[in-house]
RNA sequence: GCCGAGGUAGCACAGUGGUAGUGCAGCUGAUUCGUAAUCAGCAGGUCGUGGGUUCAAAUCCCAUCCUCGGCUCCA
């Protein structure tokens, strides 16, 4: 439950102030007009992404203090506002329970209460240093002596300090509407090497409503958490006896990754790749070679020994593909070779971070390896990326987030073509009128890339699909063409997964559809669900009848009322549903059920065969 | 891996030292019914696993496996 306190604020009610990119707080005009001189202070409200993560730092303070009330022991590290709220993290001797939470919920809602003043202080590095060092608050002092400037500054509400740039709200009365939301572990500054410290995690809105809009869309995404849904839909497990991060594909999951391949194959095809198969397993060497021993280690498993030779479970499909190019000589005539598989790869990943189908162990990607010249690269690219947003659209994605990552610090191959390729993947970019963020130097170290991530259906945002440049792999296997000159060149090689991996995908396709899949993915499309004992003979022709044409229909003719028929094959989203009782059998009209309760009437059962088959072959 | 919370029937959960429970699902029988749950009966569990404490352990202790929330947001 949010917490009812505080004066609240008007929405148009200014936080604090912004001059140029620089915010501060309302009252420090002067600290302003110093910095900025002859720049015009803009008021910045709540409304603002700005105002908001100021006005939930402000909220992180507050909790910092409820919990220094509470726990006199505990020590104060950071506690930034975050995407969708905050976070404080302590140094505290016994973590804090659920109970706790509350507590700190209550205490926090008394300082609010308090309305106490957020007043600004600027002092020496030195007298901060010897401050929080008599305070005993050694993670301020260690943060303070990684401050660069002579001066920092400080924030107190009533009685208690701490170190922070700001800005702040004015006083504490202004926070309005926030919640505590769960506590977890957290490594000092995110190091594994560090201290474990106790995080406590928040948000804070500006209004009450605002908050339990945020509630409820936290509740809507636990009700599509595929995890739930997967076992409703009976779709997949994860069995402990099997070992965990690995996928059990139940009847109804394969059939919709039946579907999704099928038609990955067909479309493949279509756009000129070969379809390729690779064994599970390598010699040890060939993963030297790749240089995945180098820079992969810590995701691969320990090889197993066939015959006096060490041999390893893959973790990438690269490999086997470039020697598949490597089997014959290669004519510039020839390229772009693309070569395309549902490859299955195994990566070792830390236990704590396994989430049911998003983060797993085995999963098989829908990888493609192109060979081209490095003249080709922009067409490439193109038809990649034309690809790629075909598919997505297919699954019944309509907006995407594209970054491109550009050259890192340590680079393998030559300046040029990565100037080159990272032209091409910014013009393919541009030509198809795609808007896209820059992440200077997030390139893998063998070359340029471009992510896209996917929005569903609760605005949430997944990464996918990605298309990387690889300057490393040509090189490591020598791969080579022969070019119109007659001498022999080495190709450019282009990584891209556009569902990533499957079980992923699956995932995201269950949380995005919320489990109610669109026709041509549906594990059952057709329901016939008989009145009576006397309707089944009927209901079995039709049953007969749709299955003949390749329809997955599902009969239920037990002697349960129409209503639990109904119940069921509604609970188990099946898309139609088809009632046959007396009127049914005797005039040959048929009254089918959509998911949502409406109902269509088709005049005959080839009427709605032709319906259903449209639907499919239009993927929609 | 680390911190915290969990693991009880196929599923969702209750049970904190004294004979393992509820609902749904399953099975059997009755019912033959028109748009989200018909009624009754029956069956189902070495309480994650291994060890320990105790007259007695789902419950307390230790170990271990698995699941869940976090561990990138830097005053």
């Amino acid at each position: 439950m949010g917490q009812q306190q505080g004066q609240g604020l008007k929405p148009t009610r200014p936080i604090a102030i912004q001059v140029g990119d620089r915010y501060y707080d309302i009252s420090a005009t002067e600290t302003a007009t110093e910095a900025d001189a002859g720049q015009e202070a803009v008021p910045v409200t709540v409304e603002s992404p700005q105002g908001l993560s100021i006005y939930r730092h402000s909220a992180s303070h507050i909790m910092a203090h409820a919990v220094k009330e509470l726990f006199p022991d505990a020590k104060v590290t950071i506690g930034p506002a975050t995407e969708d709220g905050f976070y404080y993290d302590f140094d505290i001797e016994n973590p804090f329970t659920p109970e706790d939470l509350v507590k700190i919920e209550k205490k926090m809602s008394q300082i609010i209460k308090r309305n106490n003043k957020f007043v600004r202080k600027v002092i020496t590095k030195d007298e901060a240093i010897r401050l929080f060092r008599d305070m005993g608050e050694v993670y301020k002092v260690e943060i303070i002596e990684d401050i660069e400037d002579d001066v920092v500054s400080l924030y107190e509400e009533g009685g208690f300090v701490d170190l922070c740039r700001g800005p702040h709200v004015p006083s504490t009365g202004v926070i309005a509407a926030f919640k505590l939301l769960k506590t977890a572990g957290a490594y000092w500054r995110g190091s594994e090497k560090n201290k474990m410290l106790q995080r406590v995690y928040g948000t804070a809105f500006a209004t009450e409503p605002q908050l339990k809009d945020y509630l409820d869309f936290l509740e809507e995404v636990k009700k599509r958490d595929h995890r739930k849904i997967g076992k409703e839909l009976d779709l997949f497990s994860i069995n402990e006896e099997i070992g965990p991060g690995l996928i059990l594909w139940h009847p109804n999951g394969a059939i919709i990754r039946m579907a999704i391949e099928d038609f990955w194959r067909d479309e493949h095809i279509k756009a000129n790749y070969s379809i390729l198969y690779t064994p599970h397993i390598a010699k040890l060497n060939l993963w030297q070679k790749s240089g995945h021993l180098d820079f992969y280690k810590e995701n691969m498993y320990t090889p197993m020994e066939i015959e006096g030779a060490d041999y390893e479970i893959k973790p990438m499909n690269c490999p086997f593909h470039l020697a598949i190019y490597k089997s014959a000589l290669r004519s510039y005539r020839d390229l772009p070779i693309r070569y395309a598989e549902l490859g299955t790869v195994y990566r070792y990943e830390r236990s704590g971070v396994l989430h049911g189908l998003m983060r797993v162990r085995g999963f098989t990607q829908d990888d493609a390896h192109i060979f081209c010249r490095i003249d080709q690269i922009e067409d490439e690219i193109l038809n990649v990326l034309d690809f790629t947003l075909f598919v997505l659209k297919t699954f019944g994605f309509e907006q995407f987030d594209i970054y491109l990552s550009t050259r890192p610090e340590k680079f393998v191959g030559s300046l040029e073509n990565w100037d080159i390729s990272t032209e091409a993947l910014k013009k393919a970019l541009t030509t198809k009128q795609l808007n896209y963020e820059i992440d200077p130097g997030e390139g893998v170290f063998y070359g340029p890339k471009i992510d896209i991530k996917v929005k569903d259906s609760l605005n949430r945002q997944w990464q996918c699909s990605t298309i990387q440049v690889d300057f490393n792999n040509p090189e490591r296997f020598d791969i080579t063409y022969r070019g119109s000159d007659d001498l022999s060149h080495m190709p450019i090689m282009i990584h891209r997964a556009l569902m990533g991996s499957l079980e992923r995908f699956f995932g995201v396709l269950i949380e995005h559809y919320s489990g109610a899949f669109p026709l041509w993915l549906s594990p059952v499309q057709l329901s016939i669900l008989t009145i009576s004992e006397r309707h089944t003979g009927f209901a079995q022709e039709l049953v007969d009848f749709f299955k003949r044409d390749g329809i997955r229909v599902d009969a239920d003719f037990g002697d349960e009322k129409i209503g639990y028929k109904i119940r069921q094959a509604s609970m188990k989203k099946v898309p139609y549903t088809v009632l046959i009782g007396d009127k049914e059998a005797q005039t040959a009209t048929l009254t089918v059920r959509k998911r949502n309760g409406e109902n269509i009437v088709f005049n005959t059962r080839e009427e709605l065969l032709d319906f259903l088959r449209k639907e499919i072959n239009n993927k929609l």
